[in-house]
DNA sequence: GCCAACGTTGGC
DNA sequence: GCCAACGTTGGC
């Protein structure tokens, strides 16, 4: 059963754009260092599952892309490079503590910022929405997935 | 740069 | 296992 995510790029670090003019458009998501959201990657994601690709940490926080989960778990590289901001100094190649799974971007759309997102009384249950929450990686609801695509893809 | 909220660490 | 101190996230 296809799930859906909506996960958080810095798009300084990689945006939708970035992620459209790799290689296949897809992407490492490398840097996930909270326990919850690699558990999301390596137990609960499966391959075509839809990504919203939302911006994070940046003048326009929000929704700027369609996506889709494009493989299986593997462990993220840049834990065991010292020069990396993302360099785990605990985790070794033999027993690697962080995953990750390559995203594919489908589509940019306009962006659906976070005011939006807000402002939106249907999509007010959106984990990523609720108070405190920080997770770069949170499970969107089939209906929620629906009414956003429906809204930027056709909206 | 501020700060609320949450996660992690480490002494006990 | 508790919990205070510290670190991180991320919007503003």
């Amino acid at each position: 059963m296809t799930a859906y995510w909506l996960m958080k790029s810095e798009p300084d670090e990689c945006s939708i754009d970035d992620a459209l003019g790799a290689p296949q458009a897809t992407v490492p998501w490398t840097g996930v260092r909270n326990y919850q959201a690699r558990n999301f990657m390596r137990d609960a994601m499966q391959v075509g599952d839809g990504v919203l690709f939302y911006h994070s940490s940046c003048p326009e926080p929000g929704i700027a892309g369609i996506a889709r989960v494009a493989s299986d778990v593997y462990p993220d590289p840049t834990q065991f490079d010292p020069k990396s901001p993302y360099f785990d100094p605990k985790s070794s190649p033999d027993k690697p503590r962080w995953l990750l799974r390559d995203v594919k971007a489908e589509k940019k759309t306009r962006l659906l910022s976070l005011a939006e997102l807000r402002d939106t009384p249907a999509l007010a249950d959106m984990v990523v929405l609720q108070r405190g929450s920080r997770l770069s990686i949170t499970p969107v609801s089939a209906e929620h997935w629906r009414l956003i695509t429906q809204e930027l893809l056709n909206g």
